[in-house]
DNA sequence: CTGTTAGCGCATTCAC
DNA sequence: GTGAATGCGCTAACAG
């Protein structure tokens, strides 16, 4: 396809393109007002008057304007930007979650930065370190557990911050969770009241996973149900971990009534290798998974699930983290919202 | 545990912290330097005297200096941000893509900005143009179909483009992708070459799902296989897709030796489905997914999956879009890198 | 090796 | 309703 040009409009303006676009100044040349004007009428068009309004946004068009945010956020100290620090995306929860948040962050004008912390504390420290020179309005961060350094910096920087997925008495500002010994101590309740007797679990080496699991553990052995066999598998969690989990209970343990696992990847390899065996979900063998919490009912209805009452944990953690932001009061700072969850008791562990 | 005020160190420092952090001219009074200085310490350390280096880092230590990204930007022209724009990010190969792309991308010392398309043009188009107003430094789309105003002003902006996960004759600027026909082509011929006769196949509405489906369809009718079921659900594919759709495929046109499905997510679904028929995967059914490209190849190790050879697709796309920032020239404006895809035979293929 | 000058593009604050 | 002056925090380009 060749290109052509077209002759009707915007005669010479491409062609007098600078580098980086033009300028308030550009488009208040062009319109006969001053830039003043001209940001008010992109900002605050209700302030000036109709023909003024007209005839910027005549030049903007003209001209492809497109405002510069960094300049704009520097005056303002307000950049738009939320940083989230997840430990991992692929084959994970928080892409959920972090989906959710960003799409409730984006509805209001904001721009979400991701970053991958691998589960690793110094990571997330430096990962923080370098965020904070962006100046974000807001700050996500999994989990409770931070370097002193990054604890520092973030009361230092003042920037609103929002600890997600876990629950604790005093958190750094805000806090929107849930407590990982009570999902574990609800999933062996709940499986006990079921029938299920022998029990195996599959976690990996994520510490809220092991925590859940840890819990789950206690709870049974308070009901006489000791050497359960579990594993602990390293990091990332993935089909495979949880195929290959199976594979190592079955040869060594014999096979169990139910097997729970720390995450639905995990609990989804467990269902592979149950399909490559032939065995019978749930009545050969019942799949408890974790997750499900900030999407819709729908998306993992293979598993049990624990899963958030009501409102995407996304979407809850962008309302405290917005109503914050806007406010500019530190009313909600010690905000302690715990989400609960609740379980969902579907085909996998159903037994006939 | 209470706040205790540590007394050998930063006597008084941080009491008198400015709102929005120190300054440049902060650190350079403390150090008793000009603020260039500190900026060139900051950045290019081997140009400073040792000394003057030392002032300079322990003011900055003192007064936990945190330099203003936006404010550099402005007068550097350098934003070091990328967007990345994906049609999603939950349940989808592209949460392992953008994971691997952002790796690659922090490691160089660029933040990553992450926009959900939801697969439709229109707010591709409206995170295109809110997103050009941070200058980003680099933008990464996922297939070659957008609206005409975001090509317009993407061409404009004159930002590094690449366009990733498809194939075309005339990329906006660079192209990292391959064929779908050609996945679809070669999955039909694989399992051809298996034995396989009896086919259905499970997509979700998704163009690029879609064609892949088509291509194989097309394939297999070469070969006098006509009347393949097949289902078009929509979208986003979740593991219920894949659920509903074995159940759909065995109710009305009874079990095929093979289920191929768009993709990893929705052969998971189908797994979970044959585990809780206690089908054997895959001597009752074989199951075909499609992705696995940015993951180590032992993610999906259930499903036989089309991947790329070699490296990453993220470490790819990152690449070619940082040395094109880096030479700041258009030299490789208009390349084109097949990345090709590799066919894996898994268990889920292997029949006995 | 270091300092000075200038200004990036915009919004705040005040005039009018 | 609109405009002029000012400066956000930093770096490019020079001079010394």
């Amino acid at each position: 396809m060749r290109e052509k040009r077209d002759q009707s409009s915007e005669p010479e303006v491409e062609g007098n393109l600078k580098p980086g676009g033009a300028t308030l100044a550009d488009v208040s040349k062009l319109a006969g007002v001053s830039s003043m004007t001209v940001s008010r009428a992109l900002h605050k068009p209700e302030v000036v008057s109709k023909k003024t309004l007209e005839k910027v946004n005549w030049a903007v068009e003209q001209l492809g304007y497109i405002p510069n945010m960094m300049a704009g956020s520097l005056m303002s100290k307000r950049s738009r930007l939320v940083a989230v620090f997840v430990p991992t995306v692929a084959h994970s929860i928080f892409a959920d979650m972090v989906q959710a948040l960003m799409h409730s962050l984006a509805r209001k004008g904001y721009h979400t930065i991701i970053g991958v912390t691998e589960y690793s504390d110094k990571q997330e420290q430096e990962l923080v370190e370098a965020i904070l020179g962006r100046r974000p309005d807001g700050i996500v961060l999994i989990g409770t557990q931070h370097s002193d350094l990054t604890r520092k910096r973030l009361q230092v920087s003042n920037v609103p911050v929002v600890e997600a997925w876990d629950m604790c008495d005093e958190p750094l500002d805000m806090l929107v969770g849930f407590s990982h010994e009570e999902v574990g101590r609800a999933i062996a309740r709940h499986l006990l009241s079921k029938g299920f007797r022998r029990f195996a679990a599959i976690s990996v080496a994520d510490p809220r996973g092991i925590r859940r699991i840890g819990a789950m553990l206690d709870e049974l052995a308070k009901h006489e149900i000791v050497d359960v066999p579990h594993l602990y598998l390293p990091i990332p969690a993935t089909l495979s971990t949880g195929r290959d989990g199976l594979r190592q209970l079955l040869e060594c343990n014999g096979r169990p009534e139910v097997v729970v696992c720390s995450s639905d990847t995990i609990a989804q390899g467990v269902l592979a290798e149950a399909a490559s065996r032939g065995l019978k979900v749930p009545n050969d063998l019942a799949v408890m998974g974790f997750g499900d919490l900030s999407s819709a009912s729908q998306v993992y209805p293979s598993l049990s699930s624990v899963r958030l009452d009501g409102q995407l944990v996304g979407e809850t953690i962008a309302k405290v983290l917005l109503d914050r932001i806007a406010q500019k009061s530190s009313a909600t700072r010690g905000l302690r919202v715990d989400t609960g969850f609740n379980i969902i008791d579907r085909e996998s562990t159903r037994r006939s």
